[in-house]
DNA sequence: AAAAAAATTGTAAACGGTTACATTTTCAAA
DNA sequence: TTTGAAAATGTAACCGTTTACAATTTTTTT
C-alpha cells in the first residue's frame, strides 16, 4: 500500500511554467495576483487534487491553529455542551480543536496539560479535575504566552480569566425557594468543598438559610463525589437522619435524580416529605419522577463565550488580559420536585 | 506580547557543540547515539525546555499521526462512550484525534470528510449521519489508501470494513421478550428505515412477530427522528391507536423515556397496560420509573475495538482489508417497565 | 603497532509551504 | 515613443526535523 505522491505547489507551478510564490500566493486568494493566473491556479489545483500541507504551512508560519481544551470527564452532560459550544466557535474561526480529558485525577491533568504544551496549541481552554491542588502544570503556558480560559472550575485568585456562573446566587437561590416552599430542614448534597463551584454553592446555601433565620446545622451537609453509588449513600445517609429533612439541594442532576430514586424506594413522597432541587438542568430533568427543580447552568453558552474570548485574544481583537472573570447568565427552573406549596394550595382547597 | 523563540535542536547541538543529527537521534533514542552524548542531550534539552516541532516532524516524515472520527452528536450517551473507547486506544497508540459532528446533515458530513481528508488524518472512524445518501464522500480516502473504519450507522455493501452489533437479533430478543411477557400488539417505534440499524431491529421485530404467529400490522410501525418533540408525537400516536397496543419497542432510551413519560401522564400503566423495551442501555435507563429494559449497546466497546483495528492497521499489525465485519456482543436487559409476567404471577396469587 | 571492523558522529539534502526583496510586465501619462 | 509608476511575477532564504551517506573515532584483531 505505498501512499500516494502528494499534489505540491511545485507541480501546479511547472505545470502552468509559473514560479510556486505565484501559486501559493494565488492559493491564499492574495489579492496581488491577477485574476487570470488565479483562475488558471485554482482550477488546475482542483483538476490535481491539491490539498495545502498545514504541517508546512505552520511550521513556516510558526503558528498551529489549534486550541487544547481540558475537561474533567466526557460522560457528562454539561461537559458536552460546552465542548459543543467551544467546537462551533472554534471551528468557526478556522481552528482545530484537541479534547483532553483528566477522568478527575490531577496527574492526568497534568499530563495532558503537558501534552498540550508540547503540541503548541494557541491557546488553551480548561477546567479543573477534582483533585487538582495547583495550577503550577499551567505556568509554562503563561510563560510563553499562550493564553489559557478557565472555565467552571476555576481558581478565582484574579490571576487566570475564567468563566463562570455565579455559584453563590445559585446556591442562595435554590436554597431560597426550598425554604418558600416551606421547607426547615434543608440538606445539600455536594462535593469537595475545595473546588470553587461547590464552594460558593455551599456559601449561598448558607447565606439563604441565615438570612432566613434558619440556623446552619452541619449535620445536613454531605460531601461525595459524584458517582451513582455515592449518591446511593448520600441518600441513606439522609433516611437515618433524625428528624427527617424536609428538602434537599443537590448540586448534580444526575446525583439528584439517583438520590430521589432512592429516596422513593424508601417511601419517602416528593416533594411532599422532602423536596429537591438539582443543578445543571440535563435532559434527565423532565424524564424523571417528578420532574426535577434545578439551576439552569448553559453549558453551550459558557463553550461559546470562552472559545469567542480565547479567539478574538488570539486575532488580536480584545485582550483577555484585562478581563478577570467572564458570568453567564443562569436561572432557577422550578418543577414538581420542589413544588410543595401548590400541594400545600390543593390541601387547603379540600380542607375548604 | 511577542512568541518567545522556540528551542530547537540547532540550539541544543551548538550549546553542546555537536550535531544536528546527533541530537535529532539522541531524542529519538536512537541505540545508535552512545549513552554518553545522549544523555548530555536529553539534560540539556530539559534544561532548556525543548519540545519537538511536530510539524517539522510530520513535514519531514510525511505522517500527521492524526486520526479523525465523524460521529452525528456529540449530545448522545451512546457516541460519547464510542468517544472514550476511542479516545483510550488512540492516545495510547500516541496518535492525535479529530473530531467531527455533523448534526445528523448529509452536507455537513460530507464537510467534515473533505476537511479531514485535508487535514490528512492518517485514518478514518465515522458513523454515517441521518440523512446520509451515499458514501462518495469516503472516496478520496479510498483513493490515498487512507484507511476508514465505520461504525454503528454503516452500508453494509461488503466494501467497507464495519463495527456493528447484531441489529437482527438484537430487534429479534426485544420483541420476543415482550411478547413472552404477553404482548399482542407490539408497537416498534424507531427512526429511518434507509439506516442500516434501524432496517434490521425492524427485520428482527418482524422475525420475531412471525416466528411466534403474531401477524405484522404497519400500522404499528411508528418511523420518526429522535427528538423529544418527534418522541412525544409517537406516544400520542400510540394512544390513538385502536385497539390500544400492549408493547412497544423503541430504538434509543431517550426516546423510550420520554413515551414512557407522555403514556404515564395520559394514565398508562407502564408495564401493565403497555410494556416498554428501549435500546442502548443509556444511564437513564434505571433513573426512570419504572426501569427501563433495554438492549445493552456498549459504545466503549465500540470504539475501543473499531480504534484498535485501525490503529493496528496503521502499524502494519492485521490489516483491515481482510476485516468486513466486526461485530460486538450486546444483550437485552430486563427490567421493570416490561416485567408483565411478574405482575401476572402476582394476580394469579391474589386468586389463589 | 598497524589494520580492519565497529561504533559514533557529521554533512547536507530533503519535506512543502511563506514572504522579503528583486525583477519583469503592463499601462497611463508625458 | 519614451518614461515612470503600478501591477504582477520570480528568486531564494527560511521554518525544524529526519536520514542517506560520508567521515571520524573507538575498539578489536592480527
Amino acid at each position: 500500500m505505498p501512499k500516494e505522491k502528494e499534489v505540491t505547489i511545485y507541480d501546479i507551478a511547472s505545470a502552468l511554467n509559473i514560479s510556486i510564490a505565484t501559486v501559493s500566493r494565488a492559493l491564499k486568494n492574495d489579492p496581488v495576483v491577477s485574476k487570470r493566473t488565479k483562475k488558471k491556479i485554482f482550477d488546475l489545483a482542483a483538476k490535481m487534487g491539491y490539498r495545502t500541507n498545514h504541517f508546512a504551512r505552520n511550521l513556516r508560519n510558526q503558528t498551529t491553529n489549534t486550541i487544547g481544551i481540558i475537561v474533567h470527564e466526557l460522560s457528562s452532560n454539561f461537559i458536552t455542551s460546552v465542548l459543543a459550544g467551544v467546537e462551533k466557535v472554534t471551528t468557526e474561526a478556522g481552528y482545530d480543536l484537541i479534547i483532553a480529558h483528566s477522568s478527575e485525577s490531577f496527574s492526568k491533568e497534568i499530563a495532558n496539560a503537558k501534552n498540550l504544551f508540547d503540541k503548541r496549541v494557541d491557546g488553551l481552554i480548561a477546567s479543573l479535575s477534582f483533585d487538582t491542588k495547583n495550577l503550577d502544570h499551567y505556568k509554562p503556558f503563561k510563560e510563553k504566552n499562550v493564553p489559557v480560559i478557565f472555565f467552571d472550575r476555576v481558581e478565582q485568585d484574579g490571576k487566570n480569566t475564567v468563566v463562570v456562573i455565579d455559584n453563590d446566587k445559585c446556591g442562595y437561590q435554590a436554597t431560597e425557594h426550598l425554604i418558600q416552599q416551606g421547607c426547615k430542614r434543608i440538606v445539600h448534597i455536594t462535593s469537595s468543598l475545595k473546588r470553587n463551584v461547590y464552594a460558593q454553592r455551599f456559601n449561598g446555601y448558607k447565606e439563604a438559610l441565615s438570612e432566613n433565620g434558619i440556623p446552619y446545622d452541619e449535620n445536613l451537609l454531605i460531601v461525595h463525589d459524584l458517582s451513582e453509588s455515592a449518591a446511593i449513600e448520600s441518600a441513606m445517609q439522609m433516611l437515618k437522619m433524625n428528624p427527617l429533612p424536609d428538602g434537599v439541594f443537590i448540586t448534580n442532576d444526575f446525583v439528584a435524580a439517583v438520590v430521589m430514586r432512592t429516596l422513593k424506594e424508601n417511601n419517602i413522597k416528593i416533594p411532599e416529605d422532602m423536596a429537591i432541587v438539582g443543578f445543571n438542568n440535563d435532559a434527565i430533568c423532565t424524564l424523571v419522577e417528578p420532574a426535577l427543580s434545578t439551576i439552569n447552568y448553559p453549558g453551550i453558552d459558557v463553550g461559546e463565550v470562552a472559545a469567542r474570548n480565547l479567539v478574538n485574544h488570539l486575532k488580536g481583537i480584545g485582550n483577555i488580559q484585562n478581563t478577570n472573570t467572564i458570568i453567564i447568565r443562569s436561572n432557577l427552573i422550578i418543577r414538581n420536585s420542589s413544588l410543595k406549596s401548590e400541594i400545600i394550595e390543593k390541601g387547603k382547597k379540600k380542607l375548604n
